[in-house]
Parts: C-alpha cells; structure tokens; sequence
DNA sequence: CTGAAAGCGCTTACAG
DNA sequence: CTGAAAGCGCTTACAG
C-alpha cells in the first residue's frame, strides 16, 4: 500500500495549519472565515495530491462510522440477498456503508457477529434475529445500540422492528384455498420457536377452524436441519391418507422449492392431483407450468423501512417503531378445474 | 449508545498503566515479562468492566482494518450471493470482515464504491470488474492496494485473477450438444466488452468451426439493458428458421432462466423442439421435468481461492496469482429421443 | 482570519 | 517488571 496523503500533507504544502485544511476539505470555510486566498490554495493542493480523507481517523474522533452491520441469516439465500440489496442502496444513498453476516441460524454465529461489528463499532445494526438471541438483542438494547429487527422479532422485547403480516399471509392463502373448493389443506411449517414461523401457523389454523375445517388441520412440522427427509415423509403421507381435494401450504421459500421437487418426482400434477401454494416468490414459480400461486412479501418496503427506522435511531431518536407490511397473494392456476 | 470501556478505564482501576493494560489484553505479558499478579487484576477488572476493544483506534494506529472490500456486480444475484457467502466464510475464518457493494454493472458506481471502500480503509478488495472500469483497476494497482479480480479480468492487465475456464465451458457444452446429434445450435450471450464474454463466445465458435458446423453458427448477441426484448426476438428467428435439430446455450444464468420462460410461453419442449443448455445451476433447472443440463461453475473454489490469494497480498506478497477453474457440465436427459 | 493544542483509543519503542 | 510519551489522522473548542 502507497502512503495516503494526509491533511498534513497538504497543511505543509500550502504553509497553512492542519485546521485550516480541515476546514475547507469539510466545506466549512465560510462558518470558519477562511481567507478567500488560502481556500484556492489548499484546494488547489488538495486537488494536486488528490487527498483522500481517512475514515478511520474522522470515525474515531467523530465517534461514528457511518457504517451499519447487517446481520441475515444466510447472505446467499435470495430472500436475503434482496433484502441486503435494497438495504445497500439505502444505506448509501444515505452515506453508509453497510458490513454484513451471516448466522446460519446458529445463535452462536450470531452473538460473534454482533461482538465482531460492535468492536467495529457499526453505527446500529439491522438483525435478522436467530432462535435462542433473545439474550443477545436483549444486551444489544441494555446498551442502548440502535437496532432493528427485521423479518422477526421478539415479542419479549420492546424494540423497534420491520416484518410481514405473517398471521394474514398465510390466513390469506388458506381462505383462498378454501374459496377454490380444496378441503384437504396441510400447511409444511418449520419445527421453529421464532414469532414469523408461529404467526404463519396460527393463520392457517384459525383460518381452517373459522370455516369449519378444524377436522381436516393437517399441520406438518419439518425440522430444518432434516427438512428434505421430512418433507419426503409428508409426502408419503399425504399422498396415501388424503385422496382428493388436496392442497399444500409452504410456510417458507426453501420448502415450497424442496415441495416442488417432490411433487414433480411423486408426478403428481399441480392442479390436478394438488394444489400449490408457495411463500415468496423465486424464478422457479413462474417457470412452473401453470406458473404457481405464492405469497409475496413486500421486500422494497421491508428493506427501506428498517434502514429509515435504525437511521432515526443513529440519529438519537428513542422512539420505537413498529412496522407490519402486508403480505400480496399471487393467485395463478391453482383453481381445481 | 452507552460510553465504552477502554483500556485507560482498567488502567484506573487496577492502578496500572495503560501499556501493561495492553499487553495483557493483547496476551503479551509474556513478552513483556508483566507480573503475575498485575496480570491477574487486569484480566479480573477487564471481565468485571466487559472490555471489548475498539477496533477503529486499533486500526488506525495498526494502519490495518482487518477488513476487505468486495464489489459485485449486484448482491441479490444467486451468483453473486453465494459467491459473497464462500468469501464472508474464508474471511471470518481469517479473522477479517467484509464491507460489500453492487455496482450493478455500472462504471460510476464501481468508481464511487471503490473510493468509498479505499478511504474506509479496507485492507484489499476482491472485485468482479465491470465494463469500462480498467482504468479504475490500473489506479488500485499504481497504488498498490491489494486486490484480486474475480469472474473476469483485464488481459491488458497483470493483476491477480480467479475466473472459469470460460472458453471451455461453452466449447464443451457445445460439443455435448453435438455429439447428442444437434446441428442448429445456437448461443445467447450478452453483447458486452469483457473477457468472460468473449471467452464464451469464443469456445462456442471454435467449437462449431473445429466440428464443421461453421455455416450453421448462429450467435445471438443481447443488449443487457434490453435483454428481455432481445431474447424475445431471437426466439421468433430461431423458430421461424429453424426447423430441425434445434439447440440453445446460454451464457448465463439470467439468460437460461429467462430463456427458459420463453421455451414455456412458446409451448415449445424441451428436448422433444429445442434443446436446452444452461449456465450456472439454480433450482429451476432440477426442478424442470424433465432436469435441464448446465454449465457449473466451482464456486466454492473461485470464492476461496479468490479470498486466499487476497490474503497473500495483503500479507505482502507482491506475487501476481492467476487462477483459471475448470467447469463442470451437468449433463441430463437433453438426448434427443 | 489563523494556529497551537487537546483528544478520540489504541500500540509500541524507550527509559528506568 | 513498569510507566511516560509519541503518534496513527482527524475535528474542534479556544485564544489571539
């Protein structure tokens, strides 16, 4: 690495103090009264050895990094990965430059990201919080660093957060399967103690009990480390136990494109045989023939809103905010004819 | 955010100095021959005050960030996703952190991140270059940043590297389909000035020219931008011309997917009409029916190489490493039977 | 209008 | 074995 210039670089050439360059560089040379002589001079010079400030020396005197940690559970997810797309742009359009990580899930991923950031003190963070953090988002808040969390949340705990109506998301779909005439509706779910996995359960059990069709809940738990094999084993059982009138409820994008899978080696035939219906959307569900219905999250909205939210937090506000977007239903071919 | 604790804190309560402090936390007493019981007092009140050191203040005087910049054409790309994810992994292992950014193809984008990330400090930078931004590579290397190229390159530039063998991959792919019996194959690629491209090109011409196929050459070349438009039209031409024999690959993952959703709206199927050869997987292809054959890319290699080779250069090695990955093709029932 | 100086939180030669 | 001090590159009150 090639010195960087300094501002004292400049200050020498110029015969000036290190203030004053501060000062122009910072564009305060009028607030200042800078000499109007001296402000070409040093702009000239800086210009000349193309000064560059380092942020790492204005962070630590200004006690601030404009920079943000995201924290996802899996940057190569595409959910994810959109999210931290539209975050990016946020962040930058903004003057922030965002560090990212990935928890697997792993509560212990999680807490060493978020010592990791914090001790590269990130300006506040935007979580997408794992089973069994509550402690760590708990300390996160004790310490007064600005966080939201996104796509879940903790009811515990009063803290400002971003997510989907998951309760209406799969209420929605549930009641809509139940308008096209299927009775036989299971909902694949994963085996998880976080609040989105809990709402998208309980909107499809009410939604089935509310139309009478308590009898026909068909609620299956996948374990997400063994998700393939028990999808698999749903499968055989839906397929001997129920015989007609059947349709199936991903709760997340990875099962509903695992589901698929199974559904096209079982060559059951969507809608004929079963009716579909995804979480997210995804390439694979419009390629799909008859393209497939989903439940689409408003994720521009979702990656926006918490980035203004733990902006208004950097910037001191101690206001809670709460956002729940609603979920779209992308309803295609799915009906039984 | 709450005041931190910083060394001087412990330094005062344990009635030491601030070096001694250091020392300890940085596991130097023995170097340093600190005395037994200071060490145990300072180890005692850095446990009682939870010190978590100040990574900004050390990087600023280590003139280390222990932080890598990774620009990619954009981040909500699967490829590019996953990519980042292998990276974050190796980086992690490695006690590094990585800032990311998308340029979205775009040359000012690229310019203005690669300043954002330099003045932040970053120790090297792993970048996918985009067109028009040579000269921005020719500056990093004038000043000596550390920094490696990946998924294409400059020729005109001695720089490291990690990309695919991508001549090989569409001179394979092509000779598959050969081989299968095609002889009106086509390839979709991006109309665009950089070296993977070309390269793709390359190996698909070569590939029909070597096997006599010359006067059946048919390269559809796509404006990125109109990429949908483009695509389109081709579809009309081939179907219009060709009337047998038919075969289409694809230079990329977005071409294959989207080239897959025109196959669909045409009804046209695969392999019984055209056949169908993809670039990079994704779960469309397995999930197709029948599974569609594609170009695999070694992304866990290019990730990890990329970030290895990285490494030595920030270590201070002034070796320039090329790395060329072979493609794997996933062959699956494209037969024409 | 300008400069000398303190200080952000560290690390590290140097002196004793 | 331990401490005082310089310095990384900035910003910013303060004095003149």
């Amino acid at each position: 690495m090639q010195k960087r210039v300094s501002l004292k670089d400049i200050a020498n050439k110029v015969g000036v103090s290190i203030a004053l360059v501060s000062y122009v560089i910072n564009g305060q040379e009028k607030e200042k009264r800078v000499g109007a002589e001296v402000v070409k001079k040093i702009r000239e010079a800086a210009e000349e050895l193309n000064y560059q400030p380092n942020q790492i020396a204005r962070s630590l005197r200004m006690k601030s990094t404009k920079t943000i940690g995201l924290i996802v559970a899996d940057i190569a997810n595409p959910f994810f990965g959109h999210l931290a797309r539209i975050i990016e742009n946020e962040a930058s359009n903004q003057g922030y430059t965002v560090i990212f990580g990935s928890s697997d899930e792993d509560q212990f991923k999680s807490e060493s990201l978020i010592n990791t950031l914090s001790n590269r003190q990130v300006d506040g963070f935007i979580i997408v919080p794992t089973e069994g953090t509550i402690g760590q988002i708990r300390e996160l808040a004790k310490k007064k660093t600005p966080f939201v969390l996104v796509d879940r949340y903790f009811p515990e705990i009063n803290a400002s957060h971003v997510v989907l109506d998951n309760y209406r998301a799969t209420y929605d779909a549930t009641v809509q399967l139940i308008n096209e005439g299927y009775r036989n509706i299971s909902l694949c779910a994963y085996e998880l103690d976080l609040i989105h996995m809990k709402e998208r359960i309980r909107g499809y059990r009410e939604a089935m009990q509310y139309n009478n069709l308590a009898e026909n809940l068909h609620l299956v738990e996948i374990r997400p480390e063994h998700y393939k094999e028990d999808i698999g084993k749903a499968f055989d059982e839906i397929v001997a136990v129920q015989k007609e009138s059947r349709a199936l409820i991903f709760a997340t994008n990875a099962l509903s494109v695992y589901g698929l899978y199974c559904i096209q080696k079982k060559s059951l035939k969507i809608p004929k045989d079963i009716a579909f219906f995804g979480f997210d959307g995804g390439e694979s569900f419009d390629l799909f023939d008859p393209p497939l219905s989903f439940v689409q999250q408003p994720l521009e909205e979702m990656g926006k809103e918490s980035f203004n939210v733990l902006l208004n937090l950097i910037n001191g506000s101690s206001k809670i905010t709460q956002v729940m977007l609603s979920p779209a239903l992308i309803v295609r071919n799915t009906v039984n004819t």
